[in-house]
DNA sequence: AGCCTTTGACCAGCG
DNA sequence: TCGCTGGTCAAAGGC
């Protein structure tokens, strides 16, 4: 068990800890931070496919580093927890306010449910719009223990790749994908304890649907959308800082946003059957249609996540039989991505001072949060990294940066070089998209759960 | 009033 | 044909 696994497993007793004494008390672990040695990974695609991938060189913190949770390495990696905010996530629909309390409000159920193996997948519209309904975040709260890895295969996903680890994703508010849906039936399936919900979205003649499973617990454990969205995505409701706000429309960055955004829609929130009572236990997966109809310039994608047995010819008929379905009446290959949100805990002191050199170009209260939330550019020439910074209402010292982008330069070297581990360069992650196409995505968003020493 | 969820009933596919 | 099962309908009720 790693340091962070054990100290969640020693929090099972007591579910209802803030995030804040989950800190705490993995500050005052005697393995040090959360990660007195922090395991570094950004995922590839072919992490999600269970190769491995080596973490980036130097990467790898000691005790007095900054300490993070990271995303999910590939199988053969060390274990590893990561904390992961996927489904609305980022500055395309979520206010750091609303990120910052649901890492608060679950940060319980991340020791409720070490036992769960977690990680982030796809989801093709699971995306983070709010909905204008949505006043809490409907976020997932994703960790992960042991050696698990999220998977999404191409339709000849290989066999190796199959090997994956069993995953489970916490999603509070499963319509929460920033459409609007409409539950039109509810159905306990055979052999299994948890209800099966049935939505279809609301706008008009779009044929879309989806199904949803949860655990007796209310946990999603599966998530099927059908069809495709015949219509754009809704706006994001009015008052809710956006990122992309800030941005020119047509700019560079805001072509990363919204690539971003869409890779963000295209969540798959799916969850294995960690679960006792789940009966799909080893025959986990998600099969989805591309849902957006926005995202015609993107792949459309069809995802499969699998536990390690869960092979096609294990999947019960009727399941294989919809699974197969919905690969069909897809579209003829699959992305693999995952939320690039990673929520980060350290316990350096110097928490706000990342080594880069930044210039605060806003700030703003937003509702909900009487501490203003700022906004920061890098300054270095052509960089186009900017940070968010918000204190928490409920708790001034807990801090929570959102990176976003990619540094395009080193750490300043009058700046204490120390930092950089932190910096949005560390947010780099390298993929494939389904045609094996090496993607750098600069507009990776990186979100930091800090603790700050006044 | 409109939209949503709930829930029992109904329908269709399959063995 | 019948029973089982998943999916859908639609009335009722709540917000």
């Amino acid at each position: 068990m790693t340091p962070v696994s054990s100290f969640f497993a020693e929090d099972n007793e007591s579910d209802c800890r803030s995030f804040s004494q989950l800190l705490a008390g993995a500050m005052a672990s005697p393995v040090g931070p959360i990660l007195g040695r922090t395991q570094w990974g950004f995922p590839t695609a072919e992490d999600h496919g269970g190769k491995e991938a080596a973490p980036p060189e130097g990467k790898e913190k000691d005790v007095a580093a900054p300490s993070f949770f990271t995303m999910p390495q590939a199988s053969a990696s060390p274990p590893c927890w990561i904390l992961l905010l996927s489904s609305r996530l980022g500055p395309y629909g979520i206010s750091h306010q609303e990120a910052l309390a649901h890492v608060t409000a679950q940060a319980s159920q991340v020791a409720h449910s070490a036992s769960h193996l977690q990680m982030p997948v796809e989801t093709q519209d699971g995306a983070s719009w709010a909905q204008p309904n949505s006043t809490a975040v409907g976020s997932s709260l994703l960790e992960q223990k042991e050696a698990s890895t999220s998977v999404s295969e191409t339709a000849e996903g290989s066999q190796a790749r199959q090997r994956t680890q069993a995953t489970s994703i916490v999603i509070d508010k499963p319509s929460d994908d920033g459409y609007n849906w409409r539950k039109y039936g509810q159905k306990v399936v055979k052999g299994s304890e948890c209800p099966r919900s049935y939505y279809k979205c609301t706008h008009s003649k779009c044929p879309v649907k989806k199904k949803v499973e949860r655990s007796l617990d209310g946990q999603v454990t599966e998530i099927i959308y059908k069809g495709e969205h015949s219509h754009q995505r809704p706006p994001p409701p009015n008052g809710n800082i956006d990122l992309a706000d800030n941005l020119e429309p047509g700019s560079q960055d805001d072509m990363g946003f919204q690539s971003q955004a869409r890779k963000m829609n295209r969540l798959i929130e799916q969850v294995p059957a960690d679960q006792a009572h789940r009966r799909d236990q080893e025959r986990l997966h998600v099969s989805s249609e591309q849902p957006s109809g926005s995202d015609d310039d993107e792949e459309a994608d069809v995802s499969e996540v699998r536990t390690a047995e869960g092979s096609d010819a294990e999947l019960d008929p009727k399941r294989r039989k919809l699974q197969t379905g919905a690969i069909e009446s897809s579209s003829s290959h699959r992305t693999v991505t995952e939320p690039r949100i990673i929520v980060q805990t350290t316990s350096d002191v110097d928490l706000l001072d990342d080594g880069y050199r930044w210039r605060k170009y806003g700030q703003k209260v937003v509702k909900g949060n009487p501490n203003p939330r700022s906004y920061y550019k890098c300054t270095s020439p052509g960089c186009n990294v900017r940070k968010q910074v918000e204190r928490a209402s409920t708790n001034p010292k807990a801090v929570i940066t959102t990176y976003e982008g990619k540094h395009n330069h080193n750490v300043p070297a009058a700046r204490n070089s120390s930092h950089k581990a932190t910096d949005g360069s560390s947010a780099v992650v390298e993929r494939k998209d389904s045609g094996g196409n090496d993607q750098r995505h600069g507009d990776f968003l990186q979100m930091k759960q800090e603790r700050e020493v006044i």
